[in-house]
DNA sequence: ACTTTATGTTAAGAATTCGTAAAGTTTGAA
DNA sequence: TTCAAACTTTACGAATTCTTAACATAAAGT
């Protein structure tokens, strides 16, 4: 069975552990954050299939922290709902606006939230995890593999979430400072020789061709078929 | 002649007979779909310009297939436009909160649709990363190629700055001036002689005629089509 | 025609950016 | 704690890209 990933973002504790402790029954691997600035860290290193978060919170507000995990493409398949009082209506708009997928109002039915959460992830495993390529190259988010041939190639974490963004729009180029985005965050900060590392273990576990460097700019996952 | 792509999407057969045809004699390039739910799936493929689309129907309503395809990141340039009968001005709030961008309203008059169209497909033809020209030539920012007559042409940073800069207005004059302070940046400051090298580099690669001297004055970028 | 001025051309070498191996550090599992 | 895998840094080499310089050619002015 394929436990889909879902993050809990709350300030209230009680909140946290209510929905993590139901919705872990039901079988999800669940995820936590307290205010939206850790939201969007988890949701980078966990990456997610469903975040569920409150909109009124400290540190980082809901819509805010929405906007900026919808600028990462690795988040590109992961929903959003968000947490609303009833009242709150600005946030509606404010939040679609951010690119939030659907609301859940508070108080919460706990039998209204589950499925709904279903319907949702159903929505979204038809679209599905697999990156597929006219070529004959895919990525599997679920098992953590690229798919080669009918070959799966096991890759480290970094490794993965690198190869996942650049097969994620095969051709285009994504800068440095991209890329870095993506898969480290904004505010880690490493070497400049560190990236160039990774795609050299890509090269040799891929093959040479698929990775091209475009200089000065950044680089790009060809796709042979074109 | 560059087509624009539009998908129609409706449930009653006749309107998409109706509308399919007479486009396709304006000279687009025409999809339907019955359905919201197709209506996702072809926009994936067919990745439109244009999305005209009832807001009720079977299997999946309008607006939330506006607002799935609105999470693909490769639709980002897509218009969509909502048909709406005149009474059902429910519909224009949530419709606008999904992600449309415009709407028409039943019953149809052509006239108007097709003006209507032309407008918003100028609107988007400006915006758009792919600099189109009438000729067989445009740039591809997201890509970092140079497409000519369907190849790819890849340039280094410089190169594909300063040919990007003429082209983004064809037939114009850049002074030297101005090249030098889009393509360098106002600070740096470079030998005289470094733009012709540039401009015979991209001379080489693209064809001789395209970039054209004006002697005292600066280089033009000939759209071979005017 | 002659001179001036602007641009064209080429090749060399600077400068930048990237690649890579190896060593160092962190992390997580046993 | 210990070890191995993953990740990052370092240091230098390699490749590409960019700029310069020197001279050629072309256009414009006198």
């Amino acid at each position: 069975m394929t436990s889909h990933k879902i993050l809990l973002v709350d300030d209230d504790e009680d909140i946290l552990d209510l929905l993590e402790y139901n919705l872990t029954k039901e079988g999800y691997s669940v995820e936590t954050a307290m205010n939206g600035k850790l939201a969007v860290e988890k949701a980078i290193k966990f990456i997610p299939d469903l975040i569920i978060m409150d909109v009124m919170m400290p540190e980082m507000d809901g819509i805010e922290a929405c906007a900026e995990i919808r600028q990462n493409a690795l988040l590109s398949n992961t929903i959003i709902t968000f947490l609303t009082a009833r009242s709150e209506d600005y946030s509606q708009i404010a939040g679609f606006d951010a690119g939030a997928d659907d609301y859940i109002t508070k108080p919460i039915k706990p039998k209204v939230l589950f499925s709904k959460i279903k319907g949702l992830l159903r929505r979204n495993t038809k679209e599905t995890n697999k990156v597929e390529l006219s070529s004959n190259m895919f990525i599997d988010r679920e098992k953590y593999v690229v798919m080669q041939n009918g070959i799966e190639i096991s890759l480290p974490k970094k490794e993965f979430e690198l190869i996942s963004l650049l097969m994620s729009r095969p051709n285009n180029v994504f800068t440095r400072e991209k890329i870095f985005s993506s898969v480290w965050g904004e505010d880690i900060v490493v070497g400049d020789r560190t990236i160039d590392v990774h795609i050299r273990k890509l090269r040799e576990k891929i093959g040479e061709d698929y990775i091209k460097t475009v200089k000065g700019v950044g680089y790009k996952f060809i796709d042979v078929e074109n």
